[in-house]
DNA sequence: CCGATTATATCGTATTACGATATAATACAA
DNA sequence: TTGTATTATATCGTAATACGATATAATCGG
């Protein structure tokens, strides 16, 4: 891609960003591979990190974990319940909105994430700079 | 994080790494809206990327396809059914091994094709910057 | 020419996400 | 306050899709 306007694509627009899109699926399936090989369904280990990773002066509630997941909040509902059944995280009642939901994650689920995260960073530091090219290629001329 | 090896993480490095994923899936889930908006399954969209993307040079087969998504040759498979159903692609055989069924788009698929990589493109040039830089942040010491 | 390997396909099943809907708590207007 | 709308979470049935196990056909290698 050469420009910012509307324009024809060439060969290698198609093929740079067809690249990008597989650079992101190894990503992810290493994410995969690494929760699965910690006994974790890739999506818990995906609301753990949610949940840890959060700013922490909000409350991590069901909702909020939904957003930051992207999925409908009764799926957030249904992970959770996951979560729970596996020890790696409880709701804790809200006091002063008894709707609500906070989310806590157990000791066994910090240290799983801590491990995980450790091999995503590293991960992501073999990755980064081929992504990072990958981009600048995608919105250069050349 | 700080540093390449063992080392204690921040909260920092947990909110760093999941607004990573949140960007991550929030290209995605771009991506899926505008490919149900084409009326295409997202991964049709994908498959149809990845045998366009595809270097000219080796020939792109249900093998080959399976490989790009990372999917299974069976779920590739099924896929390519699915788009010859949608008359996106077909299966051309392969003269030197019929066993291998060479994939082809149809008009239709290109033309869908060529405006979904036109827009996003366009996404990726408004998105590259914030995802350079938490991969930059990612890997460097603060 | 035959056993091993490769490429693709079929079938049954499991996972998981969502739509529709329900329930409980809160907000807010009158 | 009270009643109604809204918000937060939950339940249930269903749909989509990916995979394991397996099958078939073609090719390869000695």
């Amino acid at each position: 891609m050469s420009e910012t306007q509307p324009e024809r694509l060439s060969q290698t627009d198609y093929e740079v960003l067809a690249n990008f899109r597989y650079a992101l699926r190894q990503f992810t399936a290493f994410s995969t591979r690494a929760a699965q090989a910690a006994g974790l369904p890739p999506q818990q280990h995906q609301a753990l990190l949610a949940i840890k990773g959060h700013a922490q002066a909000e409350a991590m509630t069901i909702g909020v974990l939904a957003e930051r997941l992207l999925i409908a909040p009764q799926t957030a509902t249904e992970l959770v319940n996951r979560l729970a059944e596996a020890g790696l995280a409880e709701r804790v009642a809200d006091p002063h909105d008894r709707r609500r939901h906070a989310l806590a994650l157990s000791a066994k689920a910090e240290s799983l994430l801590n491990s995980m995260t450790l091999v995503h960073l590293r991960e992501l530091q073999q990755l980064a700079p081929s992504l990072v090219e990958l981009l600048q290629v995608l919105n250069r001329a050349d």
